[in-house]
RNA sequence: GGCCCCUUCAUCUAGCGGUCCAGGAUGCAAGGUUUUCAUCCUUGUCACAGGGGUUCGAGUCCCCUAGGGGUCACCA
């Protein structure tokens, strides 16, 4: 049995990174026919909001992640916690530090000072004495004073940790609240965790939990640090780095596959493989595969990702999923054509939904760049005369009907394609470039093909 | 700064001592397809951080240097 788990605190939006490794943990949890349990550390009442978790939460959603029961929160176990806090205190295994939040700060500035490490000096470890006056205490959790702690990680190998490097933590906080380093090794080995796979920023944080399941006799589950992933520039991903909140790749038109796709491989791979199923991320995942060293988000290989997946949509998914960008095809006659035109060419819904209404509505106003290439010479008497003969055209539907017509009326005039494309281009959409004349026109029918060259004939005569 | 971790093309990576004058993908460039743009196809471009070892043989093992990252809270 593999039980995993992904445990965010509520105190923001879910970014990619933390999308990856609790898709990490998501598919050796499923992979194995396992548990995978989502946490919510909210131990710190001051910083966390029910909007991140909502957050959170609705991010998973998006992505199709579904966790085992509901999610636990921390902040409904402090009597738990402080159960566990008590046996310590009852087994000595920790004690009551009556030192001062100001006597602290003194004693790590003189510590600084001597440019020595800053470290709890144990002075109430043995304290028998009379505890002194109007002091909260908080608990501390007695490290050990030497040797090491030694650790297998599952991705970086051995890691040994000098004692000296640890001090006797707080455990719990002078209010009676419990601390983030304790309630992890809690609640991690309560609720059965096998397989720890977090950002390596918790390197340093492993060996304080180890000392909390030693102390209270948990068994130990298997560690997983993996590298972070950085920003562009190889420095710490930011805002800037593309969006960081998974929601945006939502809102900037990306399929949730992509997204998957695209952070399974950052930091794993199985040979020359890039394109993922969800079944195959299923097939093959294993935390042991995965780099340790960190990788760089690369947004062209994402957008490379999202054309992919969007190519191979069904017509009905991808005209529901462009509802969301104001472009409503789902009962739309030339639904079908409109999308087998448009999913080839876009990298994502959101661009695909411009170019869409560049089809659907009439051009607001034409790029001049293309004005003054394409309207120049002739191409005033050419378009209208194009006009002249669609509207004498009869049972124009198909592409190929309209592709007739422009065969037909380059032949009959002797010009290139280009004479009559050009203009056409900029008459129908706006501009240069698009998609084929043919497909635009069969969209729209004769009469506003005819209506949009109009528009333009006038516009230039202006 | 102390400690810990990391280091193959611009980027994601394959490589687990010989099959590597280093493979795939993205990007970029060129060509082809296309009435245009995009897609698509083809070709090309580009890397073992540096230095010492070990070994018959090192991208692969060890050490040093450099660079990068992480971490040193009554935050999580």
């Amino acid at each position: 049995m593999v039980v995993t788990r992904f445990a965010p605190s509520p105190t923001g939006f879910l970014h990619i990174g933390g999308l990856r490794t609790a898709l990490f943990n998501y598919l050796w949890a499923r992979r194995n026919g396992g548990e995978f349990k989502l946490r919510i550390e909210d131990t710190d009442q001051s910083r966390n909001s029910a909007e991140a978790t909502k957050a959170i939460l609705e991010a998973f959603d998006w992505v199709g992640m579904d966790y085992d029961g509901d999610p636990v929160y921390q902040s409904d176990r402090f009597d738990l916690y402080r159960s566990y806090i008590m046996k310590l205190l009852d087994e000595g295994k920790a004690y009551y530090c009556y030192m001062s939040k100001e006597e602290l700060d003194k004693l790590r500035e003189e510590q600084m000072a001597r440019k020595e490490r800053p470290r709890y000096d144990g002075r109430y470890r043995d304290f028998t004495g009379e505890p002194p006056e109007g002091v909260d205490p908080v608990v501390r959790i007695k490290a050990p004073l030497d040797g090491e702690i030694v650790f297998e990680d599952g991705i970086k190998g051995t890691i040994t940790i000098s004692a000296d490097e640890v001090d006797d933590f707080i455990i719990a906080r002078s209010d009676g609240t419990p601390t983030y380093n304790f309630v992890v090794a809690v609640d991690d080995a309560l609720m059965g965790m096998t397989d720890v796979i977090r950002g390596d920023d918790h390197l340093y944080n492993t060996p304080k939990q180890i000392i909390v399941y030693e102390a209270l006799g948990f068994k130990l589950p298997r560690f997983y640090h993996v590298p972070m992933i950085l920003g562009e520039g190889g420095k710490k991903l930011s805002k800037r780095d593309g969006a960081a909140d998974v929601m945006d790749y939502k809102r900037a038109g990306y399929l949730p596959e992509a997204l998957l796709n695209f952070l399974v491989r950052l930091g794993w791979s199985r040979g020359d493989q890039e394109i993922f199923t969800m079944e195959e991320m299923l097939e093959y995942f294993d935390p042991a595969d995965i780099n340790a060293s960190a990788s760089q988000y690369n947004p062209d290989k994402l957008l490379w990702l999202n054309a992919h997946y969007i190519k191979n949509s069904s017509n009905e998914r991808l005209a529901g999923l462009l509802e969301e960008f104001g472009v409503y095809l789902l009962s739309h006659d030339k639904r079908e054509i409109l999308l087998d035109i448009f999913k080839e060419r876009c990298k994502t819904l959101k661009e695909m939904a411009e170019q869409i209404k560049e089809v659907l509505e009439r051009p607001e106003n034409y790029d001049e760049k293309a004005i003054k290439k394409a309207m120049k010479g002739e191409a005033v008497q050419i378009l209208s005369s194009f006009a002249e003969k669609l509207k004498k055209s009869e049972d124009l539907h198909l592409p190929s009907d309209y592709h007739a017509v422009l065969e037909e009326f380059v032949k009959e005039r002797g010009i290139g394609f280009g004479k009559i494309g050009m203009p056409l281009r900029v008459a129908l959409i706006g501009r240069l470039g698009g998609p084929d004349l043919s497909d635009v026109m069969s969209v729209i029918g004769v009469k506003e093909s005819v209506e949009r060259i109009e528009r333009l004939i006038n516009q230039v005569k202006e």
